[in-house]
DNA sequence: ACCATATGATTCGGCGACCGAATGATATGG
DNA sequence: CCATATCATTCGGTCGCCGAATCATATGGT
């Protein structure tokens, strides 16, 4: 199975897709209006509304209404959210073990070690 | 720019698209029916026929029938279908090259050695 | 030799993710 | 207090893909 459709399996079982990973990252930890979140994941506003549509029916996330701007929509995760990002780390994590499973340790080592720094050096926040 | 979008605009000078790629790649050196490049290009037979109408409309290809199996349709590159693939080729590695950029020569060179790898642990043919 | 069945290509309708323009609500500066 | 900007939303369209249906050709069993 090529490794992003185990990914998104492992995903389908608690009702998301990968598009929604990048919300559930970023709305986490960060208060961000879907126009931030629209600028990170380097998406349009229209798409942002549809999967926040999505998260919220979920119940993993609430819009809330900025008290000092209530034209912005701060995006929160609700403990659902939470639950639903700590899936999806670990569906990650397993996707990457198995991308990497035909390497031995050290190459496994190369491979991460080299795509930290790519990421590193397109501004990626490995946090 | 995203590296995929500098590739994408590259080939789009040229009148192709991203996923016509993996069609002038295989085409190139074997004869192969549009079921075998479905198959290798892990896509639905329907989506090889869009493709190579469009190929076909740009000269690059043509659907040879298979004289010991009429119902097979072999595909071939023509000569602008090789000059295709030639600008392919020359696209993906300035794409590369813009997608190191921020690396040393040594981290470059890991980042390469570990792709080829994983390419290779994979199945994938570096030919 | 003939027909049932299998296989390759094609057509057609639909889906999912995305974009861009238009709309409505709120904010802000002159 | 109004013109203008900004945020969210809606709506229509595009692109790449899939799956089922169709048509042509091949093949094996009787």
């Amino acid at each position: 199975m090529i490794a992003t459709a185990g990914f998104a399996a492992e995903l389908a079982a608690v009702g998301i897709k990968p598009r929604h990973c990048a919300v559930l990252e970023l709305a986490r930890g960060q208060a961000l209006s879907q126009l931030d979140i629209a600028h990170r994941v380097g998406v349009t506003p229209s798409v942002v509304v549809d999967m926040l549509d999505e998260l919220e029916d979920l119940g993993a996330v609430r819009r809330v209404a900025d008290p000092g701007d209530r034209r912005r929509r701060v995006v929160e995760l609700t403990t659902k959210g939470r639950s639903l990002h700590r899936h999806a780390v670990r569906a990650a994590a397993k996707a990457d073990r198995g991308l990497l499973s035909g390497l031995d340790d050290r190459a496994q080592a190369a491979v991460r070690a080299s795509m930290a720094r790519l990421g590193a050096a397109h501004g990626l926040d490995f946090s």
